[in-house]
DNA sequence: CAGTTTAATTATTAATGTGACAATTAATTT
DNA sequence: AAATTAATTGTCACATTAATAATTAAACTG
């Protein structure tokens, strides 16, 4: 039997916008899209789509990444629902924002041209549409929040990558300078890291040892806290 | 001019549900209801809502709350967004939830008697509807992670309390018996209580004394960092 | 009412962690 | 071969934490 149906009840539209941060080994980037319809056609986006009646929210935003970057199994998290009644005003939409952490490396070129996609360092963003901004805002706080106390930064690192460059992201996303050699005490006390037998050579005279991810401690011990930045001065949450 | 709609998509139902907490002096304790319609009806049930066409989701939850409790300007909290298509068999619907911490001597019983609400101790809950269960695990991880890191459990203590009184709200949320010399000597140096001149004389001889919560300096000190609770064993998020 | 009991509050201390800074090392460049 | 650069390792004073003990204020008991 079918059941009936919640009668008098308004029904709208559920979109999904995704939140996309990329590090191109001295700034955290956004990508963003240029908007191929109406309205706002032609201005700076965040990538989105509406939740079709069979997928679930999460599926939805999984479902975009890929669309834009190609991309599965990337960090995916939920952020939060925005749901001002003229957020869009062309119709009631509420839209569920989703952050992704990705390898800036590893997205693909082609799909991002068909959507006019470009990566905007954080500080230069353009200005965007509807309440985006503010949802970008709340995606830079929350990964500030979240850097400080879970390893989740390595998602947006390349497979390999020395501990000065992890270091740079950390000064980057907290807009802090770091000692260096205190920095890397800690994180290779974490035990998180494997060192790798090669350098890297590029930009230094002594070259810095590559190290890579040890993939089974990262499950393990995400939640335990590192506490690597002090007073990470977050602002809310 | 009037813009055109998005064609082709599909709307939906938004509805908000409440995760309501409260503390009776010894356990932490959830507010339900037993749900008047169909379908499902008679089972236990979050308070939840629609929102409605002209109302932002965050009104939406704190109209549903104040309908349940009769309160206002209450710590309410977004927490996730639940939009698995079969989670409500009526009709595609999505909730957001939000959870909220009350001062339990404060609600209006009568309300909650329309609605045959009771306090359920978080570790003896009825078997609730569709994702319900869900949501509240959601929110009893929350809540462990938040008040990790900033002075929230106030929210759910009455203006006047005793620091043993704090200290049970602690271990009961999480599950874990703490000293009481090293929790009063870090709970008074955070500079966020104000003592009283009396005591509470119930259940104990000597006696405990009062304190206050000093609000100016919860609101300018609740983003940094208290780390009261050393590894709280936080599951996720 | 003196002594006992209970629970709150304050004090002590060893161990650990942190951050500022200095020293060393491994390469490249001049 | 010496100078230079940046990575890596080392040192140490200081702060924080947690385990434990000591003290205190009131109430109960006989």
């Amino acid at each position: 039997m079918q059941l009936k149906r919640y009668t008098h009840q308004n029904r709208m539209l559920l979109a999904v916008d995704c939140i996309i941060f990329g590090f191109d080994g001295t700034h955290l980037k956004l990508l963003l899209i240029k908007r191929g319809f109406e309205p706002q056609k032609g201005r700076w986006s965040l990538m989105g789509g509406f939740v079709t009646s069979e997928e679930n929210i999460n599926q939805a935003a999984a479902r975009i990444l890929k669309q834009l970057t190609g991309l599965t199994d990337i960090y995916l998290e939920q952020l939060a629902g925005f749901g001002d009644p003229h957020r869009d005003p062309t119709e009631r939409t509420v839209s569920i924002a989703y952050f992704a952490l990705i390898d800036i490396n590893k997205y693909e070129e082609q799909l991002s041209h068909e959507y006019s996609a470009e990566w905007f360092s954080l500080k230069k963003l353009p200005s965007v549409i509807f309440d985006h901004k503010e949802m970008i805002e709340m995606a830079k706080e929350k990964l500030r929040y979240k850097a400080a106390f879970h390893p989740v930064l390595f998602e947006l690192l390349p497979e390999k990558f020395t501990i000065p460059h992890l270091q740079t992201l950390y000064e980057d996303v907290y807009n802090k300078v770091l000692d260096k050699g205190n920095f890397s005490r800690k994180i290779l006390s974490t035990g998180l890291l494997v060192k790798q037998k090669d350098k890297e050579k590029n930009g230094s005279k002594k070259g810095a040892f590559y190290y890579k991810l040890d993939k089974r401690k990262y499950q393990l011990k995400f939640n335990s806290f590192l506490n690597f930045i002090p007073n990470p001065e977050v602002q809310s949450k």
